[in-house]
DNA sequence: ATGGTTGTAGGACAA
């Protein structure tokens, strides 16, 4: 079994230390991270290094965005994409080397958060995330069809009980109609299947991110399902089980986001 | 309806 977790960490550096709690509890093969906040020379490898985490791929900037993929397995360079014609580290394209000597292509993405208002001709950031998610749909991931994984904050709950509210939220960044088509899109023209709610019925509220600005996130219990974990047509099959952590929410200084962990039988 | 918190950086901005 292979397994696979992508976390907003929401700056590794500070979270170093939970992080290494996530992977002793969990233990991982790939522990994918997003809002890492950090360059390249300034991730903290030493905690990975410690726990058998020796494969370490990092697209990092100063202070925003950046993602990391971190492996027990080898990994070798895909093409970086923008997506949306910026020098924002927002894609991590890595081939993962399986025990079989296969490769499986392994997407680590972090989309546009969109700022406050859902209008791309008043908010420009919202314009950028529509332009990514266009992007996105467009792009084919460079690996022959072979099997690939699509996964990290998407910054999008799509269906219905994907948030805590649907009426109270159709017109907040995040669940728009237009954010949700935009994804979708990206979804079906990439032939991609979401893993979590093959094991998880899309019938039943799930969450992996809540805001800091409740006085008691758990009592409120205004979520959002804005992480997610897509395969390929030919990998999905081979999905064995699909977790949501969200007691590390509760975790000292947390993340605003939790890990999802998902099992393939590789 | 509004404001609520956190992180990076060392003020405003992103989320």
């Amino acid at each position: 079994m292979l397994t696979i977790a992508t976390w907003n960490i929401n700056s590794v550096r500070l979270r170093a230390g939970l992080v290494q709690r996530f992977l002793k509890q969990a233990g991982p093969d790939i522990l994918c991270l997003q809002e890492i906040k950090c360059t390249e020379e300034a991730f903290p490898r030493e905690p990975f290094l410690e726990l058998g985490y020796p494969h370490i791929a990092i697209s990092g900037q100063p202070g925003y965005h950046g993602v990391a993929t971190v492996s027990r397995l080898p990994l070798g360079a895909l093409p970086r994409e923008s997506f949306c014609g910026t020098a924002e580290a927002r894609h991590l394209g890595c081939a993962v080397m399986l025990p079989d000597g296969s490769t499986l292509a392994l997407h680590n993405i972090y989309v546009p958060a969109g700022g406050d208002i859902p209008d791309p001709s008043a908010n420009p950031k919202f314009k950028q995330k529509l332009a990514y998610l266009k992007a996105l749909a467009a792009w084919q991931a460079d690996n022959g069809g072979g099997p690939a994984i699509l996964l990290g904050d998407f910054n999008v709950a799509p269906l219905e009980t994907d948030v805590w509210s649907h009426k109270q939220l159709l017109n907040v960044v995040s669940h728009t109609a237009v954010e949700v088509e935009a994804l979708t899109k990206v979804r079906t023209d990439g032939g991609w299947t979401d893993l979590v709610r093959r094991f998880i019925p899309p019938e039943k509220k799930l969450y992996t991110w809540w805001s800091y600005r409740a006085r008691d996130w758990q009592a409120a219990n205004r979520g959002r399902r804005l992480d997610h974990v897509w395969a390929s047509a030919s990998l999905a099959g081979r999905a064995r089980s699909a977790t949501v952590l969200k007691e590390t929410r509760g975790w000292d200084r947390p993340s605003d986001h939790v890990p999802v962990v998902v099992g393939l039988d590789l």
